[in-house]
DNA sequence: GTGGTTTTCAACCAAATGGTTGACAACGGT
DNA sequence: ACCGTTGTCAACCATTTGGTTGAAAACCAC
């Protein structure tokens, strides 16, 4: 399911922490070691933010030796951009639209139905 | 701190139901109560679903009687593809400077420090 | 194979989250 | 003045979350 993919998305970079690893794996890939130095949190902990980050699939991990290097994934941001710019326009253009209203009837009284809401008539 | 605002802004979006809200106010402007309307849930509940998307800015409450009209706040939006892009482009462009490295190296058998955790030696 | 490094798993804990119900505030209609 | 409608506040409950520590898995180096 899409939707839960974008749920988990959006919890995983809900997170400042992994919202800063998400920054550096931006500018090169990173073990969890190296990932975890920066914080003053365990290693373990670092661990299951990766989990969270793997899980939402904005990071992939492989081998090397005893160390998991991990990676950005950049098609996941694809999704959200794609969510949020869809709603993005369309209240872009309601306000613009509304704009439009505003000029089309200044001096008119009777609010159209973009202002209903206010509308106690 | 803007940093907790985008924390609140993706926080507030992880949750399926305020997405369809959201989806929803993107279209028109709505009250609690026509908020509520769709789901399966006490008005209380949605209220509080409203209170988290308030907090982060995505939704303004004005007053019409006893009604809550909640409105939409596009600017938000953009602060979420601001940091959104920011990585996504980095990631992307990494990933572009990474096809250029492979197409120079056609033939060579020692892959590159790119693609370490790949190689299984 | 013993030991050191890196990472994950498991159990646990405090705090936050999403839901409930009950009370009540604010307002319009009659 | 009352009643119904709309929405929020408060208390409560179950689950999730982000952290901890301890143990163990996987691996290299010696």
């Amino acid at each position: 399911m899409d939707d839960d993919q974008l749920s988990q998305v959006f919890a995983a970079l809900a997170d400042p922490t992994r919202r800063d690893m998400v920054a550096r794996l931006a500018v090169r890939d990173a073990t969890v070691g190296e990932l975890a130095d920066p914080y003053d949190v365990s290693v373990q902990a670092v661990s299951k933010h990766i989990k969270v980050l793997a899980d939402a699939g904005l990071v992939s991990q492989t081998r090397d030796a005893q160390r998991r290097p991990c990676h950005l994934e950049a098609e996941v941001f694809d999704l959200m951009t794609k969510w949020i710019e869809r709603y993005r326009q369309q209240a872009q253009d309601r306000y613009e639209r509304l704009d439009g209203v505003l000029a089309e009837m200044r001096g008119d009284e009777r609010p159209t139905d973009h202002l209903q809401r206010g509308a106690a008539s």
